[in-house]
DNA sequence: AAGAAAGTTTGTAATTATTCTAAAGTTCTT
DNA sequence: AAGAACTTTAGAATAATTACAAACTTTCTT
């Protein structure tokens, strides 16, 4: 199906791979080899901007994309970029992980009628006066999920 | 403190369970009949003080206090409670909710290896400049948790 | 380029937490 | 006491996620 052989490997990938190259690198710097689900999963993701999915609708968004990857697969990814530094997993509601393309430093508001995440800027909110942790422990990440709603 | 001993009419409810009578108040406050199990598990949850409980937690803990409660009712209890604002569902992780004696104004510490929960006073935080929820939408709540980790 | 090693994908089974159902039991009202 | 209303529960059903092992692809060696 592809044109995988012959010729200059390195020089045929970066020609047919043009808007790729820049993923194509992200992943082989993470240590992943660029495949072809990984990178059609890579442009879903990534392409679009800062954005908000679930595991069920990446691979939605895949078939509709006529790319054929398993729902398997889909996991591994999401885990193995989040991983890698690439995404990040936000837990908000019981049952189901959002991950989120914007791995800088920010928060959210969660619209808990539509299951909806916006980003909040980092800059945006401040935390003045937060407590020492308990005794040897490092605080790895602060997370602001702020709930709203439109009925009252 | 006051012996308010009324007459008979529920004297002996009242005998029999001094030290429930004021959980049955707060259920019965809440539309919820008084069972032997809905008393039980509230006293499980709140005599203690401060604590966060998972289902599964909690119903270890009444089957090892010889209580028999399915898990069922546990789920139904720990949802109504929640309803009648007795308790607050936490959620940290994906795959696991946790329920909250306290419920009043505060946020958490949450530790990674153990999968606990620890309070931050409310006035320990606080949240300068959090911006204007988007058009037509109100703030619910604002939901702080401090990821803390003994590894590096 | 050929072969081997290493890593990846995937269908399917398994797990986990939680929710649903409807029948049997309990509490409340009159 | 008797009926209405509500509650409990065993067990089936869901939903999201994870585990597995075989087949496949990519990369490394030669
Ligand atoms: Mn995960
Ligand atoms: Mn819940
Ligand atoms: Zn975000
Ligand atoms: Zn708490």
């Amino acid at each position: 199906m592809s044109k995988t052989s012959h010729a200059n490997a390195q020089a045929g990938a970066a020609l047919q791979a043009r808007p790729f190259a820049p993923i194509v690198q992200r992943l082989r710097q993470a240590g992943l080899r660029p495949t072809r689900q990984r990178l059609c999963l890579a442009r879903l993701l990534f392409e679009p901007g800062d954005r908000h999915v679930t595991a069920e609708q990446l691979h939605s968004e895949a078939n509709a994309a006529r790319v054929e990857v398993s729902l398997a697969t889909i996991y591994n990814t999401l885990h193995q970029f989040t991983e890698a530094g690439l995404l990040r997993e936000v837990v908000i509601e019981p049952g189901r992980s959002y991950f989120d393309t914007n791995v800088t430093n920010h928060h959210h508001f969660f619209l808990e009628e539509d299951g909806a995440l916006m980003d909040i800027p980092g800059e945006h909110i401040a935390l003045a006066q937060l407590p020492e942790p308990p005794a040897g422990l490092k605080v790895s990440r602060v997370d602001v999920v702020v709930r709203v709603t439109r009925g009252k």
